[in-house]
DNA sequence: AAATCCTCCAACCGCACATCA
DNA sequence: GTGATGTGCGGTTGGAGGATT
């Protein structure tokens, strides 16, 4: 029962095929075509199995084959293919002439998979991985911290303070990959969840602009922790810039010097952060032109009803009836004491697991 | 310099479907 | 209607070459 293999000739060749190999099949076709890729072999005088060759004509040696690099269009017109025809290599080959599905599936799994990976959008569903996913390399970041917190020797506070810089990193890029749209098509489940798929409201540039704005304020921080590291090992806090320092009123009784950020507010909108220890300052922070608030959130939550808005005005600091609102109900500023990923986890709510 | 690891991609494999006798 | 055959497609593999230790 069932067909016979392609390949079951004895003595067939299998394996990289040699340029003479291809020039006996180059000519071969230009002279009588394929019409019976079976017989094909035998007539052009190869010992290779009719598939073989039709793979190697048509992944390799046909004439109208494109070589070299992708382009930026070419590689985000594979991506939009792909978020609606899913793993039709040969259907998504047809809108990119000269590529071959082969290639192009190559080139999804080895450059394209994992470029939407980093950026937090899943390649099989072409939504943003929830936040959750991104958090939950946390309890192990933690576990981590906590181990070396217990250590006590400054090597190991070195390593703590890195361990919890890292662990606040991650967190916030979670937080913000939670809160900013995919530069790709509108990732309309995800999307729709955080309350972000009205037009007009929200412009993808709008949004991408306060990402790297909040990036920098992570990346900043994480500097700023891996400075002090160098030269004065020691827990870090890392303080939101809008949370005056009198709203810490209750610094860690373990941290010295608790490291202390600031802004000065600048007259075009922007903040420059300062640590009021050392005085570095770290211009262009900004959190301008949020979207009106009409409510102040004392606590986070994001769902249709508390739009990722609030939180990010609370983050802001902009409308927020006390400016450190926002990032005190994210826990963030104090680290060794009333500090729990936990809480923040638990502040976000999904309007889909009630 | 050698060993090991990692990445990439051409090629293979097996299945599904279309066609034909 | 059924089985044999040919072709197309998507997933997977193996090895070459580069990077890292």
């Amino acid at each position: 029962m069932g067909r016979s293999p392609c390949c079951d000739e004895i003595h067939v060749k299998k394996g990289p095929w040699t340029a003479e190999e291809d020039k006996k099949l180059v000519e071969y076709i230009q002279l009588h075509g394929h019409r019976s890729w079976r017989e094909l072999p035998k007539k052009a005088g190869l010992n290779r199995c009719g598939k073989s060759c039709r793979l190697r004509w048509t992944n390799y040696l046909r004439p109208d084959i494109k070589r070299g690099n992708f382009s930026e269009e070419e590689e985000r017109l594979i991506v939009q293919l792909h978020s609606t025809l899913g793993n039709k290599w040969s259907q998504i080959s047809m809108h990119l002439p000269g590529r071959t599905d082969n290639e192009i599936k190559n080139y999804w799994n080895t450059h394209l998979r994992k470029k939407l990976l980093r950026v937090g959008i899943d390649p099989v569903t072409h939504q943003r991985t929830t936040n959750l996913d991104l958090l939950s390399s946390l309890p192990s970041l933690l576990a981590a911290a906590a181990k070396l917190g217990s250590l006590a020797n400054p090597l190991d506070d070195a390593l703590r303070l890195h361990a919890d810089v890292v662990a606040r990193y991650q967190m916030l890029k979670g937080l913000i990959t939670l809160m900013t749209p995919s530069v790709l098509p509108p990732n309309t489940e995800a999307m729709n969840r955080l309350g972000l798929a009205s037009p007009g409201r929200y412009q993808v540039n709008d949004l991408l602009q306060r990402n790297h704005q909040l990036e920098g304020l992570v990346n900043g921080s994480l500097a700023f922790g891996q400075d002090r590291m160098l030269s004065t090992p020691g827990p870090l806090s890392l303080v939101h810039p809008n949370i005056p320092s009198s709203s810490h009123a209750s610094p860690v009784s373990r941290i010295p010097h608790e490291m202390m950020m600031m802004t000065k507010s600048n007259s075009d909108g922007s903040s420059t952060l300062i640590d009021s220890n050392s005085g570095i300052t770290t211009p262009g922070f900004s959190c301008l032109d949020m979207p009106t608030a009409h409510s102040t959130p004392s606590s986070v939550s994001v769902s249709p009803e508390n739009e990722p808005a609030d939180f990010m005005q609370g983050a802001c600091g902009t409308n927020a009836s006390t400016p450190s609102q926002g990032w005190e109900g994210l826990n963030l500023g104090e680290p060794d004491e009333d500090f729990s990923w936990k809480d923040i986890l638990d502040q976000i709510s999904w309007a889909d697991e009630s």
